[in-house]
RNA sequence: GGAGAGGUGGCCGAGUGGCUUAAGGCGGCGGUUUGCUAAACCGUUGUACGGUCAAAAGCUGUACCCAGGGUUCGAAUCCCUGCCUCUCCGCCA
């Protein structure tokens, strides 16, 4: 959520960086119900301070015992007269609330102007894809010909787009998110986090997913309660409302959580293996971020992701997604896309963003310097590190033999038992 | 799931309809005293949305005692609903 007072006195610019976007024109009307609302305020606002003399007055009164039943009637015609304007200016306040909470963040001037995926920039490559002396196969086939993954008997207990890992399959999407949360806790100081999977709505505003794509998420019935899409809502949320001291800046959390996406509106697309699942694995990076140092965070956060892949022997390239293609809440996001064989192109595997102020504001997290002064809100941060599904594929395809078996990286196997090789049982 | 007790400022804690603009304390900040530190003493203290102002400061209004409704001229206080915490019982990995 961007400050009312910041839109208040730029709006053209937040027009502009709506379009900018892709988006429509929704703010038409945002001056003049400003305008509205703090017309009836103001006016509520005096009637109210008038009343509040009156019961004064009456308190006095009565304190001596004298009569006081002429100011009741006033004070009471006031409080009708109070009614009527709060309805007022309430109705034009939510007005007012919902078309703010409609306006994405603002882009960093550093993030390409586009019009779609098309236009994002690519910043940096690591590492040569492999070129096979065979055709290469997709994990779709590899994985159950290897028996590591079912995806009929996934359906016939759950549904499309889910998956049964088995054996080695399982151990190795389990080999991955501890390698992940050990490089990220031993290596990269983040502190290891272990949230909820389940949160109330409140959270899901405060990262920015609620209210517009509550389609995306699935809800548990006759509760608050949604499945989480990623771990960045709980652990984000793990602050909110708080005041944190500057001197404790950067905190830095990892958390390895499943994650539930509904994917309406994904139908037709990834619908073979496991890339878009309803359900999969995530170990995630987020940091609670000094303003002055938010852009210097997300470059070594993202370096921190990306050294996952290099560990794991994984090609990748890192973009820069341009308007028109980055999330609502963010001001800036790389996409790291590691090299897959399968689509010969590179897929995207981590997101990882610098929000600025946006959810702070929504979430109400705040800082403070020194132990004294005003609070002001934080930036946060966050990044996948990795997708730990997409990694699995990533590993079973790049690695896979001519023979159909799978070597292991090297960086895996003292979370295998030391295997080298995954091969047909 | 059942029964009971609670939720008050950064923290502790008083407060059963109007001299409460939330007592008192702790902490923080500023000051006085002082070789230094400590202590003592004095002062001060939050958030949001508005108004005034070119702007800031200042001044000023409203709201905020878990949340949302309600009663009342007037609510921290009374009523209803929800959420959360604690104690006991039951159930459970």
């Amino acid at each position: 959520m961007l400050d009312l007072a910041f839109v208040r006195e730029n709006l053209d610019v937040v027009k502009q960086k709506m379009s900018e976007r892709g988006l429509p024109d929704s703010l038409a009307d945002f001056e003049n119900i400003d305008r509205e609302r703090r017309k009836y305020l103001v006016e509520a606002e005096g009637f109210k301070a008038r009343r509040n003399k009156l019961s004064e007055e009456i308190a006095g009164l009565k304190r001596q015992r004298q009569d006081a039943s002429a100011l009741i009637i006033e004070s009471r015609q006031l409080g009708d007269r109070v009614q009527e304007l709060e309805v007022k200016a309430q109705a034009y306040d939510s007005q007012l609330q919902d078309l703010l909470r409609q306006i994405p963040n603002i882009p960093h001037p550093s993030v390409p102007v586009g019009r779609s995926a098309d236009d994002n920039r690519e910043v940096r490559r690591w590492g040569e894809p492999r070129r096979f002396d065979f055709e290469p196969k997709a994990h779709w086939d590899l994985g159950p010909a290897l028996g590591i993954l079912d995806f009929e008997r996934a359906a016939k207990i759950t549904g499309a787009r889910f998956a049964v890992y088995t054996g080695v399959g399982a151990r190795l999407e389990r080999a991955l998110a501890n390698f992940m949360l050990d490089l990220h806790t031993r290596e990269h100081g983040y502190t290891e986090v272990l949230p909820p999977f389940i949160v109330n709505s409140a959270s899901l505003f405060g990262t920015g997913n609620l209210p517009k794509f509550a389609g995306d998420l699935f809800k548990l019935e006759g509760a608050d309660y949604w499945l989480i899409p990623t771990a960045e809502v709980p652990v984000t949320n793990l602050y909110r409302d708080e005041v944190l001291e500057a001197e404790n800046l950067p905190v830095k959390l990892c958390a390895w959580t499943a994650c539930f996406r509904s994917e309406a509106g994904a139908y037709g697309k990834d619908t073979r293996g496991i890339i878009r699942q309803h359900q999969f694995q995530k170990v995630e990076l987020v940091k609670f971020a000094l303003p002055e140092n938010s852009y210097d965070e997300l470059e070594s956060l993202t370096r921190n992701a990306e050294m996952v892949l290099q560990r794991l022997g994984l090609p990748y390239r890192v973009v820069t997604l341009s308007t028109a293609d980055m999330g609502f809440s963010s001001a800036k996001t790389y996409d790291i896309e590691v090299w897959l064989p399968s689509s010969n192109s590179y897929r995207e595997i981590s997101s990882c963003s610098n929000f600025e102020a946006f959810q702070a504001r929504r979430a109400n997290l705040r800082l403070r310097r020194g132990g004294k002064g005003r609070t002001e809100f934080l930036h946060t941060l966050n990044g996948s590190g990795l997708a730990v599904g997409r990694t699995w594929l990533a590993v079973i395809e790049n690695y896979q033999q001519a023979d159909g078996s799978v070597v292991v990286p090297e960086a895996l196997r003292p979370y295998l038992d030391g295997l080298e090789k995954i091969s047909r049982p």
